[in-house]
DNA sequence: TCAGTTCATATAGCAATGCTATAGGTGATA
DNA sequence: TATCACCTATAGCATTGCTATATGAACTGA
């Protein structure tokens, strides 16, 4: 079979190599294969794609585009934690419908190559978390939550991935979700944590209020007032002693 | 350079596959580089270890006797969720310390190959929980919340090996290390506070902040900052619109 | 001591891989 | 028609993982 028809050899290329890529258990996929599928010769690709490696980039940005999809196309419940959660068992969805691409996506992460794709997804993230630290729900800055929360939810899902399809069990997911979830927000706050027990009050005030002046512009401070003022609210909600 | 010397070539081999391995950002090793740098030819390689995965699989289970032997080589300090944390931290340092062959253990697992080393891993961690849950520091069933603490763990190292060396942050495995911890312990019974669910208005922010900042002198602002401080949040909360 | 057996390494080479130098074909524009 | 940029194909190179076969070394039993 081929996938041959009216589209483009460049279409064409993309969708033989994220097929062959998806059905392929781990093995390596090679350019030949790639191009057969597609009903094209070798120079083609390289026209177009300048390396086995680009196309395999446009693959993943193809499916980063769908994934990204995926965390917006829900209407926002008005409960930003809420949101969270279905943002999490989005990305533990995808990871276990598109396993290899998951995998090239988040798996195989090095320094030099691939931190866009992880900054956009905590991006993603990070703007939700800004609307529950504007709500007061947060115990820390939106961007380290979202970092944090990432994290876990990558790990999950690379576990879930490699466990067999047929005993996979998403309480791990769920469990996890939930603890970390429960641990950047200030439901906990009145809690023994002994490490937080100085800092909270004034520190989660002051990233509730640095996410809400973000959020709305106030005109009570001029733009000169209102930039030293958030330096010292940084200064203060980023503090760590009491 | 050859790595002559006494040693068996079977040794040779496995030397230079880590040396290698450890060094090639992330760029595929040759067999040819690796009979090479061990002074061996073709055949040897594959008489000892039958395949090039299987020399790497070798590579692979040295390295993780050297993670095990890491996590078990402290004094345990009588508190199991102290001991955690210090398996925590020596699992982030062994990534970082080898970020290729961690990589290798972590981020390439695919659902047919090496679930053994992870099942591992756990056992490791949930052993140490099972004395956190004979002393009624736990929540949940030691395995699950096993389970659950190396999904996050191995999370957080796959990011922190993928930004820069540079610029890498520990805080974000302390606070995620924290956070699961303190969700799969007992610590937790404290009540929450709920009266400020719901509003998120710049306004409330900035009165919750300027109360807090009352309650606790906060010494991260000079006094004369702080008063200008004060005086526009003064200002803001007096503020008519929302 | 010496043939037999087993283990370990080397020589040479195969098929498959990623990639490319070069040329041919196509359509739009002048 | 002629030109020119763009896209694709033919053929082949260097490197890859791997192996069929042969040679050496070490030990065994007589």
């Amino acid at each position: 079979m081929s996938l041959d028809g009216q589209l483009p050899p460049k279409m064409r290329l993309l969708r033989a190599a994220a097929e062959l890529l998806a059905n392929s258990a781990g093995a390596s996929v090679s350019t030949r294969q790639i191009t057969q599928l597609a009903g094209v010769t070798a120079p083609t690709l390289y026209h177009h794609f300048g390396d086995k490696e680009g196309l395999f980039d446009a693959v993943v940005a193809a499916g980063f585009e769908e994934y990204v999809a995926g965390e917006r196309d829900f209407a926002p419940s008005g409960q930003p934690l809420e949101d969270i959660r279905r943002m999490w068992d989005n990305h533990v969805q995808f990871g276990l419908k598109q396993p290899e691409l998951y995998l090239v996506m988040f798996g195989n992460i090095r320094p030099e190559s691939r931190p866009a794709i992880v900054a956009d997804a905590e991006a993603l993230l990070e703007e939700m978390l800004t609307k529950a630290a504007a709500a007061g729900q947060l115990n820390v800055q939106p961007r380290e939550a979202a970092r944090s929360i990432l994290a876990a939810n990558v790990g999950v899902t690379l576990m879930l991935i490699a466990e067999p399809a047929a005993e996979r069990n998403l309480e791990l997911s769920t469990m996890t979700r939930d603890a970390m979830i429960f641990a950047v927000s200030t439901e906990q706050a009145a809690g023994a944590s002994p490490e937080d027990s100085g800092k909270s009050s004034v520190v989660v005030a002051a990233i509730a209020l640095n996410a809400a002046l973000q959020a709305s512009h106030s005109d009570q401070l001029s733009s000169s007032e209102l930039k030293l003022f958030l330096e010292w609210l940084h200064r203060i909600s980023t503090s760590t002693s009491s």
